[in-house]
Parts: C-alpha cells; sequence; structure tokens
DNA sequence: CAATTTACCTGGGTGC
DNA sequence: TGCACCCAGGTAAATT
C-alpha cells in the first residue's frame, strides 16, 4: 500500500510527463472514490499548465496557476503514465490528458481521493485535510527533539501515535514496524514514557527507512506499481513487516505479530525493548 | 477539551 | 461454486 516513499517516486515518475504541459482533457470513470470527483473537474483543468508537482504526507500536490490538485492514492490506488488511446482497465476511474500522454490513475478499492483546492481558497497547507498533518519526516523540523516535545501526555502506544499523522506524516504500517525495529523500541511502550535519548534514535532510523525505500524505488505489496509499471524493491529489506514467526535478521528470534488499533504490528521481542 | 477508541468505506484474497 | 470473513489508510464519530 502506497506510504510516502511510495507516494514520493510515484511523484516522481509523473513529473516530467506533467511540468510545464497542458491538461487537454479529463475522464471520469465513476462518481469518485473515497469522495465524490470535483464537479465540473474538465472544465477547471482543461486548458490549464502544469506549473509544478509536489508532495504532503502522502498527498501528491499537482499545481496550476489557478489552483492545485490532491490526489491521494488510498491503499490500493496507483498511477501510471500512457499513451491515450490505451483502453481502460477495470479499476481506471480517473484519466487526465496532458499533452501527447494521459495519467491515469487505478484504485480498485476506491480509498484514494481526488481533489481540487482553487487558489482563491488560501493556500494549500490550509486545505482542511492538510492543515491537521503533522511535520514531514525528511524536513529539518523533524528530529528528536521534535518527537519528545509531542509524545508529552501521550499515553497510546509509540506505534499507534506515530500512526496517528498528527506529530509527524508519511509513516504508514510497514514503515512504523521497521523504523521501531531499527530503533530497538519496543511498538507497545507509551509514547510519553519514552525519553529524548530514544527518540533521537527513532527520528534518525524513520529518516533513514524512508530514504532508504525512495531510493529503492518503493515497496510494492499487493497493489503498488510504480509509473513505469515496475515494483520498487524496498520489501526485500524487511527487518519485520510480514515476516511472522521468521527468524529476526539479527538474532534469530521468531518475529511477533500483535495487533494494535485494528493493525497489525511486527516486531523483535528480543532485540526491541 | 484533548486524546483515544471505534466504525466505516471497498474488493481481492483466503478458507471453509 | 459460493460466501463469510479478514485486512488495509485515513477520516469522522463516539467515547474516555
Amino acid at each position: 500500500m502506497p506510504e510516502l516513499p511510495e507516494v514520493e517516486v510515484t511523484r516522481r515518475g509523473v513529473a516530467p510527463h506533467l511540468e510545464g504541459r497542458t491538461v487537454t482533457a479529463v475522464t471520469l470513470r465513476h462518481t469518485g472514490l473515497r469522495w465524490p470527483f470535483p464537479a465540473d473537474l474538465g472544465t477547471t483543468l482543461v486548458g490549464h499548465t502544469i506549473r509544478s508537482t509536489g508532495r504532503r504526507g502522502k498527498y501528491l500536490l499537482v499545481h496550476f496557476d489557478h489552483g492545485t490538485l490532491l490526489i491521494h492514492l488510498g491503499m490500493s490506488g496507483h498511477l501510471r503514465v500512457l499513451p491515450p488511446d490505451t483502453p481502460p482497465k477495470k479499476h481506471d476511474h480517473f484519466d487526465m490528458q496532458v499533452g501527447d500522454q494521459v495519467l491515469r490513475m487505478s484504485d480498485p478499492r476506491r480509498f484514494g481521493a481526488v481533489l481540487w483546492h482553487a487558489s482563491n481558497e488560501g493556500v494549500i497547507d490550509n486545505h482542511l485535510l492538510l492543515r491537521t498533518l503533522g511535520v514531514e519526516p525528511l524536513e529539518a523540523q523533524f528530529d528528536g527533539q521534535w518527537l519528545y516535545k509531542h509524545t508529552r501526555g501521550r499515553t497510546a502506544s509509540i506505534k499507534q501515535v506515530l500512526l496517528a499523522g498528527d506529530i509527524v506524516v508519511g509513516v504508514g504500517n510497514i514503515y512504523a514496524s521497521e523504523s521501531l525495529f531499527r530503533a530497538r523500541i519496543n511498538p507497545r511502550i507509551a509514547a510519553h514514557r519514552i525519553g529524548l535519548e530514544r527518540y533521537v534514535r527513532l527520528a534518525q532510523t524513520i529518516r533513514e527507512v524512508l530514504a532508504e525505500a525512495i531510493e529503492q524505488g518503493g515497496s510494492t505489496l499487493k497493489d503498488f506499481l510504480a509509473v513505469n509499471g515496475q515494483s520498487g524493491y524496498f520489501q526485500q529489506s524487511y527487518f519485520v513487516y510480514a515476516r511472522t514467526g521468521e527468524p529476526c535478521r539479527i538474532c534469530k528470534t521468531p518475529i511477533r505479530q500483535i495487533v494494535q488499533g485494528q493493525r497489525s504490528t511486527f516486531y523483535c521481542p528480543n532485540c526491541q525493548k
């Protein structure tokens, strides 16, 4: 499922095909995904030129002079750049033709989103879905101090607090488990009981894991495919995720799987204290 | 009131 | 072949 690295890999993949090009057509094959598609999206976009692309958390941003298109891949979405005459498949719900190519969004489970934020509604960071997000994990503001400061008074487990996204964004289920393993922190520990020293280590491993995953083209589990149709291979680097019962790569102890907040967590009971 | 928990959306995969 | 069930990310509602 697309987490921050997959979204960033997607952004880098589509950006050269989008930036500086003009939208010539929009095709919708469904009424919407998580939310209805914006009304008159074709009218809004056709004839307008894409100025740049960006990303906020797991939201892919396509900037125009008059507003920003927000694309969220949900858990099963992906984007491809294709020749416009490519026949659409069952779950290809959204096409945006740019120049002589088409940006096509497929999302079988339709947990994703395509939204429009007009410039006259204010800066994109004020968007209802973006304004409550935590800091970007790869930007300078995010460090051990930041984690420590914002976890005082948080009694939930560190795993769930990472996933919540209000302190730091983009750390989904896979990378939360992987980061905590590398930082040697037990995912069940209450966030407010973890000290500054361990948070410095955790911030560092979160940065490392995400940066590595981006370099390796993201992970491919189930539905995620990179823009060129090839899969990433970060999943080959997993230490704990989806390795229930398999020996820890460090100490050979069987990897344990537990449920926290209705989500699976994977960890090594020996390495992570 | 802020933090936390629960419910919800969808459809592919699994197991009976 | 069918079908109940599970799981996932992120939001909103409910609860503490």
